[in-house]
DNA sequence: ACGAACGGTAAGCTTTGACTTACCGACGAG
DNA sequence: CTCGTCGGTAAGTCAAAGCTTACCGTTCGT
């Protein structure tokens, strides 16, 4: 999972805000430029974000069609899961 | 983030499907059991799954409370990212 | 009472991956 | 044209954590 690393995290939730430049992201979290810029790459291959081009700087902000799709994935998880959660309740309370 | 690890992810998987022991979960991992009761551990402290003692055999399943809690956070979060993307919007949208 | 099955725990190894420093290209301002 | 800013990439280091083997306690069946 993309989330699954705490600085990245971070990154998507100070993305959540507005969107920013790396630097103005690494200047916000505990680490270096570079590294942002690595979890960048990986946030982006996601499709979590987008990335932008504004003369020297690249503005990054959130991709609303990659959130959503992890939103409908885990959603239909959770559905599955709490489903079949109701059937096997049977079994528990065959004698109260 | 307690399902970052791969291998946990697809305990709670398999376990969204119904219950199992220790040994049946292993049988169906590319790991061994050990490692297995190790994930166990993180996961029950975590609240997604719930232990019940049967015999030698321990069952775990998914814990509707945790999965429901651990939903609604990611919930919310969708919604705040999602809303800021709208405002956004005008800023990207000026010269068309 | 004894043996087998089940599973948690400890110890150690190994690997993944996150981080930093260093370097380089791209772009804009002067 | 040149300098400063911004940021991606490479190389190397290091710590976190996942996995295995080994061991032990618990429980049930015979």
């Amino acid at each position: 999972m993309a989330l699954g690393d705490s600085t990245r995290l971070a990154i998507v939730k100070v993305l959540a805000e507005r969107p920013r430049a790396v630097g103005e992201l690494a200047a916000e979290l505990p680490v270096s430029r570079p590294a942002v810029s690595q979890h960048l790459k990986v946030l982006k291959d996601a499709g979590l974000v987008t990335e932008r081009t504004a003369g020297t700087r690249r503005i990054y902000r959130l991709n609303p069609a990659g959130v959503a799709a992890l939103r409908d994935q885990l959603e239909t998880f959770w559905n599955r899961a709490l489903a079949n959660y109701a059937d096997a309740v049977d079994d528990a309370e065959e004698i109260p």
